[in-house]
DNA sequence: TATAGTATTGAATCCGAGC
DNA sequence: CGCTCGGATTCAATACTAT
């Protein structure tokens, strides 16, 4: 979508609601089949392990309010029942849960939308920053999309066919054999038959690689668990057309709401926490989308600016085995691994910079990180450049090395260390 | 992991044993504690609505043996207690299924596992031939990490940074604040306090993006539902170690069996039908392995061989909107939007190409494909080289667009199909 | 040997016909 | 009117055959 088709939306016609109070007693006031579409994202079922803080570090109202499962579980099956009467019979629902309860909803989605009406379970996925565990990192959660109906609005988004498609011989005719099995149609003269029509591209999957809002993100309003714009964008596209009403009933800090309001559908939010509504009402009034660097460009961006336009940066980093560094001046990365368990950082010589200059601030670098080596590798863009040329600065723990000789790199940290 | 250390383990000094027989008998003759890992991968939930066939085109005895949900659950928990005693007290149980069952098995794991022995919910997702649907394109399936006690065994894998990581960074010393939020240690003057330590990259996500068993992999063995051996040999990697034995009790074609065997780890696998054990025998004496070609160079490779060297192609097909075609000399794509309801075909001629000859194979291509109408756009590496210098062959159907001028190929086709 | 072009095929899913 | 059954359609690969 583009920004324009956004700002369309952002004047004040749209009308919406935004409530504060429990949703199981204002939805009692919501008539009945008159909802396209809801999502829910109620607390999670921490069991109060997690403490969130707002910005104030206040302990928000937000941390759970349910002593033990099967007090949660009747809330949920509560809500359900409740959301079930308000929606639409063209409605759907889409409920986030993490892997504490996914399960355990799903059943109750169960009961109250029947199993038949289960359409998909999709997968949020992100990175995020890594713990350790006794486990594998968890980076995703799910979201259960149900409709009410098996008549229910949707519009399938399409996205584009892989690069190994070849799309070319998929137009090609196809038929049975005697035993049910798919082959290509052939013509009477033994050609294989084929038609063009044609093609929209692959549908959505239920796999959804969306960034986890990054902690400094301008979308950030303050408010815990913030989910990105984008991910309730693709919902509130895929399940009501413009003019419809969504509702969620723990909006939170509101991203839904705001995300219907730009997209031109009827709102109504409730929250039992009043900070939240307060925060919500601001953000509705002058709403920030931050799209992340990763979906505007793609991962494969970034390289370019850790690089920058140092091509040979990159040859290097690959031939010494190292990871890169950025935004540091003095410091371009450290080997992958480490020599003499000691972790030897990397600096890469441009033919602009001054060798002692920069070998001072290199040293003051990798002293700061408690490294005890380090390695400067002379490039330039000619054969010339490549070789250090005016007198190097003695220093203990630092070997100097010309392009044309990375390849000795561990041998020549070898002979200058073994004194240590 | 390079092919070497797999061949190491290609001899029979690994023991292992296949036996076909229903598993809830076969185990009760396993010893208890005695095994380490055990991945389960019953036949899905789909009540008889598929028909699965081998290559033989007999109906496999892999389709489902369940009338209702209540006997597949009955017949889930009796197998989960069986597995439970046989495992080590520092086991692990790994449960594939599908969206049909998935909520139902984890709910059984939870009462013979335990909840707390919950270890991960991991997404194995794939891209794979689409359908039409009303739902969002299925594209993953769950398996449920569990492990018999709190001390399991386990070896964390990690993988590279992402290329966004701020590494440097992330060696700053941690410490909490008063309100136990975590901040940067800071040294008595102020600066932030910095510490060397290997990094060993991020842990493994519980995520897999695993390429689908392609249906003309030489790895196929001609049972269906076969799983990648890249699947099957992180599991056995994660939670098992060399001389491990590890369990099937619905080993299928045996892909288990062969990961288990190819990693030095022991093995117990058992199978209900004959025709799969009499497979897994087979694949067992002479196992193959392929990479795709996706996880050998990632889903990005075949971009550069489609557009070969030209980078203006790609930009091009970006500008008219138009979707590549590979492996075809004459033809290089289509319009995304068909014209007059009929499909357009596109050839790009670079400067080496001969008009005449180009135009005769584009046309012969495009009607192969029952497109009425061609667009032929002129590119080569300078101004002059794309424009159309030679006289141009006499086409009703096709339309000649010098580089400069893609601009216009609605207008130019407008106009040329008017006497359509 | 490399490239162009052809042949498959799958734990899918919809739709419409036939009961 | 609610079933089931079969035909049509679907895309992401990879193997093979012919030049």
């Amino acid at each position: 979508m583009t920004q324009e088709s956004i700002k369309n939306y952002q004047d004040d016609s749209i009308s919406g609601r935004v409530i504060n109070d429990d949703c199981l007693i204002t939805l009692d006031s919501i008539p009945e089949d008159s909802i396209d579409l809801v999502y829910v994202d109620p607390p999670f079922f921490t069991q109060g392990k997690q403490k969130i803080l707002n910005k104030n570090n206040e302990i928000t109202a937000y941390d759970d309010i349910w002593d033990n499962k099967d007090h949660y579980m009747i809330w949920v099956k509560n809500l359900l029942i409740k959301l079930h009467k308000v929606l639409k019979e063209t409605g759907s629902v889409y409920f986030h849960c993490d892997w504490r309860t996914s399960h355990w909803i799903r059943q109750l989605l169960d009961e109250v939308f029947f199993y038949k009406n289960f359409r998909n379970e999709i997968i949020w996925t992100y990175k995020r920053w890594s713990t350790s565990s006794n486990s594998l990192q968890k980076s995703h959660q799910s979201i259960y999309f149900y409709s009410k109906t098996n008549n229910h609005k949707i519009n399938i988004i399409y996205e584009n066919y892989s690069s190994m498609t070849n799309l070319d011989q998929n137009w090609q005719g196809r038929g049975r054999d005697c035993h049910g099995r798919s082959i290509y149609k052939k013509k009477e003269n033994g050609e294989t038959e084929s038609y063009g029509k044609q093609k929209k591209g692959v549908p959505l999957r239920d796999v959804w690689d969306i960034p986890y809002l990054n902690p400094k993100a301008k979308e950030r309003v303050g408010y815990p668990n913030q989910k990105p714009f984008e991910l309730l964008e693709r919902i509130i596209r895929i399940s009501s057309a413009e003019g419809d009403t969504v509702l969620d009933p723990c909006c939170g800090s509101g991203t839904t709401l705001v995300a219907a309001k730009l997209l031109g559908r009827k709102y109504i939010g409730i929250d039992i926490s009043e900070s939240a509504i307060n925060i919500t009402k601001q953000r509705l009034k002058n709403p920030v989308v931050s799209r992340s660097c990763v979906t505007l460009n793609g991962r494969k961006s970034y390289s370019k600016w850790i690089y920058g336009n140092n091509k040979r940066k990159k040859e290097i980093f690959s031939k010494i085995n190292a990871k890169p560094v950025y935004r540091n001046k003095h410091l371009d990365g450290f080997l992958n691994h480490s020599f003499n368990d000691e972790v030897v950082g990397i600096k890469i010589l441009d033919n602009i910079e001054n060798i002692t200059e920069s070998t001072e601030g290199f040293k003051k670098a990798i002293r700061k990180r408690n490294c005890k080596y380090g390695v400067i590798i002379k490039n330039g863009s000619s054969i010339q450049q490549n070789l250090f040329s005016d007198e190097l600065p003695n220093c203990d723990n630092i070997v100097y090395i010309n392009y044309g000789e990375i390849g000795l790199i561990e041998e020549k940290l070898g002979v200058l260390f073994k004194k240590f």
